[in-house]
DNA sequence: ACAAAAATAATAGTAATACTATCATTTGTA
DNA sequence: TACAAATGATAGTATTACTATTATTTTTGT
């Protein structure tokens, strides 16, 4: 029997779960490829039912919409990098070190992960960095975070929020400071590569400045 | 003669310069006013032309598309505050102090500014913190870069990286640590009012918070 | 004051987007 | 085998994001 990770998602983002069918999970697979390629404003269900070779009408019957759709694939990235970090850190100790652990693996390109055929990991970090806040960034986002949809990126900053206390019970900030370091990660890296003036990083590129400037920005002001 | 302040825009945003007519300036002033109560997302020329009492073809003689409609606000709104910080910390000679009184002015809610009558910097202010970062997301953002559009934004970060070199000539990270100032300061502002278990600022919602934590962020890295 | 130029208004039209609806066919399962 | 559920094929609508055309104002140079 082959070992599959199965991410436990909101059932309001999808009318048909996608995970159950093969024309759900190609919908998943191909939207992904294509968000990345072509970017999320020009992304449509014509498109992605083409690439699949269904119709638009098939893909309407799993997703009411290209948000929650959005919303989906960046919420399972959320779960499966939770996920990472618990598998990934569960023998270490000292809080400082999983602190520096949980740091390089939000701002280090990821690796796809065969354990999860249908998604590409490695593509959906470039989505996350580059359409993340599209999730939230909407007028609507009061009526989603209701239905729960935030869920897992909240999670994610309570476990690193966690962590951080751990450095230092009395730090006044654990849950701001959290998600600054995981919209930063995702920001730098997208300045590094677009924008790079807005950064101090070499043309090498490499993810390790962005871990250094986070590090430094981090331990400094926990450890005041 | 009435005393108005103009900020120079880069040519190539417009086909036609909006600050030479009404017409013009009720595009931008009935712009900012639609975009900060319905967002980006759902706001059209067509919905922009009726509230003026125009018609879409003469919005479409001045801009090409709402995208530069978006990116022209939002540079007249950088190129705004850099003349705000050059204005408010001109006698100032502590670095330190300084910089205290940028952070203070990126993150707080800003007031109308009177000498500029078309627009209001307030809701100027809310459209950088919910739609800011759509301006350069986006997968012609190498393109925009080209043309200069992000040139105000940068020169601002420039600014602000100096100030920061000022305060400790030795910091690694000026550039990114002032992209990083500017751009926690809105999230954190949006997270507070829309997903406010992302911060650890209470129900009063002051901006003072939000101060207080890029405060500590910002001089225990650049002090250590 | 008058003609020429420029800007605006009014209207129409197109291709693409974001859906909804219907019905026939295939597939899975009791 | 029979029934429901899922899919495919097709059509249709309102809105969006434009472009084009022509008529009417307004501005400006002489």
């Amino acid at each position: 029997m082959k070992l599959e990770v199965q991410i436990k998602m909101n059932q309001t983002l999808f009318l048909r779960d996608p995970e159950q069918s093969e024309l759900g999970r190609n919908i998943i697979k191909h939207s992904i490829q294509l968000i990345e390629k072509t970017g999320f404003e020009s992304f449509t269900f014509k498109k992605l039912a083409e690439a699949i070779g269904t119709t638009e009408a098939g893909i309407y019957r799993y997703f009411e919409n290209k948000h929650k759709l959005l919303v989906y694939i960046i919420s399972w990235y959320w779960g499966w990098l939770e996920f990472q970090i618990g598998y990934q850190t569960k023998n270490v100790q000292d809080p400082i070190t999983k602190l520096k652990q949980v740091i390089t693996l939000l701002a280090s390109n990821v690796e796809d992960d065969l354990m999860t055929s249908h998604v590409d990991e490695s593509m959906l970090h470039q989505i996350l960095i580059a359409e993340g806040s599209k999730s939230y960034l909407t007028k609507h986002v009061g009526e989603d975070n209701k239905q729960q949809y935030f869920k897992p990126y909240k999670d994610l900053c309570n476990t690193v929020g966690e962590i951080i206390l751990e450095c230092n019970p009395s730090y006044l900030y654990p849950h701001s400071l959290a998600s600054t370091i995981i919209e930063v990660a995702h920001l730098q890296n997208f300045f590094m590569h677009n924008l790079p003036s807005l950064t101090d990083f070499d043309k090498s590129k490499k993810e390790a400045q962005i871990i250094d400037f986070i590090n430094n920005l981090v331990f400094s002001s926990i450890n005041k």
